[in-house]
RNA sequence: GCUCAUAGCAUC
């Protein structure tokens, strides 16, 4: 069972939902795992009509299940539905109300979002994290500093969170002062600090730090990449990319921007075609690539085939 | 590697 919950998980991870469902109809025995980590497959997805209907059809659900749902509520923007949905749940936990903290943080209501920390009997570090990330996220980074001080401990997603506070208000030193202040430096917290140098345009500084970084993840390397398209150095990009080992749809995206950028739509174009899974982003930067440079007829015959 | 929440990357 165990085994194929784990099948199942890896349908829904790869976005293979339908598969995933046909494989979960056809298990002889399911148990709660099952269940929810074929609604994860839904929620995490935006298909909160299926998730709904998949929801009502479960005998048993624990708190796994509601948060799945609250977050997949949060997901598609619906904060109405969300807040209620929220409310309904028997026994919220701190994951619920960390999930419903995040949630109204990630849409202007920070007030709100400080009513939900402050009423929480126990706080875990996520629920400090997420804290602070919505003060940064609202460009309160007094607030985001003095929460990120109290806290009794911290993770490399603190470490990482306020770097970032400091890096998007343009206060770099700060920043790197905090990094060299960080206990273990995570490939996370030094990427902010790469998307640090490229936001004031010292993208070789930032080549420089990105090349010392070991471990270097998928979203290290976007971020250099970036870095080069959005200054039109697209041969440099184009190099990073051929060394990266995984891509994914933010990799193809990026090349698709840059290349548009320049001009250079019979590229953006074969890049496009290296997308797996092709998501609005993919499709608005090709577009408006196309849109950009006066190929209107281009950009409408994508818009066609983005429909289908 | 059986299921839930927080950070660093792309379009507008």
């Amino acid at each position: 069972l165990t085994c194929w919950n784990a099948m199942i998980s890896g349908y829904v991870k790869n976005g293979m939902v339908k598969e995933g469902r046909k494989f979960f109809d056809q298990m002889p025995v399911k148990n709660l795992v099952s269940w929810n980590t074929m609604l994860s497959g839904y929620t995490q997805r935006g298909e909160m009509c299926l998730a709904e209907e998949f929801f009502e059809q479960m005998e048993q659900k624990d708190s796994f299940s509601w948060n799945l749902m609250l977050d997949g509520y949060i997901a598609v923007g619906n904060l109405g539905a969300a807040t209620k949905f929220f409310q309904s749940i028997p026994n919220p936990n701190i994951v619920s109300q960390a999930t419903m903290l995040n949630g109204l943080a990630k849409h202007g209501s920070i007030a709100e979002a400080r009513g939900i920390f402050d009423q929480m009997t126990e706080k875990n570090v996520v629920a400090w994290n997420a804290m602070i990330a919505a003060y940064v996220q609202n460009c309160m980074i007094d607030e985001a500093v003095k929460f990120f001080n109290e806290m009794p401990e911290r993770d490399a997603v603190s470490w990482t969170t306020i770097i970032n506070g400091h890096v998007r208000i343009g206060q770099l030193e700060e920043a790197k002062c905090l990094l060299n202040r960080m206990p273990c430096k995570s490939v996370g917290a030094q990427t902010a600090i790469v998307s640090g140098f490229i936001r004031i345009n010292r993208i070789d500084d930032a080549r420089q730090i990105f090349n010392q970084i070991r471990n270097r993840d998928v979203v290290c390397w976007n971020t250099m990449i970036a870095g080069y398209t959005h200054h039109g150095r697209m041969n440099e990009a184009f190099e990073l990319l051929q060394q990266m080992a995984q891509k994914n749809t933010v990799t193809w995206s990026t090349m698709i921007a840059g290349f548009a950028q320049v001009g250079n739509m019979e590229k953006a174009f074969e890049m496009f075609e290296h997308i797996g899974e092709r998501n609005v982003v993919s499709w608005n930067s090709l577009i408006s690539g196309y849109a950009q440079n006066g190929l209107h007829v281009d950009a409408l015959k994508c818009i066609v085939l983005m429909m289908r």
